[in-house]
DNA sequence: TTCTTATCGATATATATTTACCGAATGGAG
DNA sequence: CTCCATTCGGTAAATATATATCGATAAGAA
């Protein structure tokens, strides 16, 4: 009955929303219905006014001295999120990192299904890590075309990166999850989610001292 | 001659530092001396102010119609992102992802060095994984505390991710990586920074719609 | 030397994000 | 039924972060 625009939800609260699912879905186990913002506030550590005004854009509604549905706000929060739209996702790099990633039990949670991994070196390729098979990365423009796949993972070094990237932009993805430590120029219309760890790592020691 | 307060350095500021580290190390290497903000700015995808406001919070200072020095820059971000105090680092939780953290190739660039590696599983305790030996939990708290290690990497699922933080606490570490996607709750003066796997899929998802 | 252009640094503005405040609604106790 | 405590939702304030503006400076060309 309205909604022009869905307004786009900033990224702090995007990171966000996981953990408040995190909680929600634990409280549902220990058969809860309701949870208010204090509740879950307390939980994973921020303001009570901060979970409202995240669960808030979620289209989520609580009610007075109760608090939230469990049940419709963890669907609200997967709706924003978007784990109802599976998507398929094929990944570029087979090596250590790559392995650990195709044994990472979390993405189906999100809506999203490794169905391919691509690599070129010859003693990987037609290996079957965690059930899926690795193919030579030639093989890639083919499947992604075919399949309509919309996300790619590199997990590859920095040399390797720019050059994945344009194949598999090529190849009509839609985002990039990209562990290297390059920075990836892609089409506007393409989104990167960079997942560098020494980034990550840098801001911890630098606040260790 | 001054700094009376050292003034700390935002969070999106020091995670782009590493960024600007990386374009200055190729840029030397290519055999430049100075570089621009603007010239900088291009490469990360950033604006040159963003880029000149960074470098200002680490102490460089630029010369006009020339930019920055590239060795003193990188001198300087690598003092403010801690690079040199080296700091040595334990790893509990020896499966896939536990292995790939070990083979990753960036942690000495940043100062750190994982030294041990710890696990319940006797199929992994005594394995030597890229130079570094798999003990059993048991032995951490000793360890730890008699090398004053100073930060734990916790690459644990999410049930057995706040006893570990614990343990790592209870035997002085100051800054803990969390792999798993528990909120971990650790006293005031321990530091953790999450890197949740499924908080940046979740993120790279809802935005590709 | 003088002019032009690129770039820095400081200050100011704009935007984004977090936090505070307060009235209204709900459920439960007395 | 009335009162009390809790929590929501909307609005407002505070803080943090990003972007713009502008004068000053340095290098190189004319």
């Amino acid at each position: 009955m309205n909604n022009t625009t869905p307004i786009a939800i900033s990224e702090p609260t995007l990171k966000r929303l996981p953990k408040y699912l995190n909680v929600l879905e634990r409280l549902k186990e220990a058969g809860n219905k309701y949870a208010s913002c204090t509740e879950i506030a307390k939980t994973v550590g921020f303001l009570p006014i901060q979970v409202r005004k995240d669960l808030h854009q979620t289209g989520a509604v609580g009610k007075p001295k109760v608090g939230y549905t469990i049940d419709s706000t963890i669907k609200n929060i997967e709706n924003t999120l978007g784990y109802n739209n599976k998507s398929e996702a094929v990944l570029v790099g087979a090596g250590n990192l790559g392995n650990a990633l195709l044994g990472f039990p979390g993405f189906e949670r999100c809506g999203m299904k490794v169905i391919a991994a691509f690599d070129t070196d010859n003693n990987k390729i037609g290996k079957n890590l965690y059930g899926v098979t690795v193919f030579h990365i030639d093989k890639l423009i083919n499947l992604v075309e075919r399949l309509h796949i919309k996300v790619g993972i590199i997990a590859l070094p920095y040399k390797d990166a720019q050059k994945t990237a344009d194949l598999l932009v090529s190849a009509g993805i839609k985002g990039i999850w990209n562990f290297s430590s390059a920075t990836l120029k892609v089409p506007d219309n393409v989104t990167v989610q960079n997942e560098d760890l020494s980034v990550s790592l840098s801001v911890l020691l630098s606040k260790i001292r």
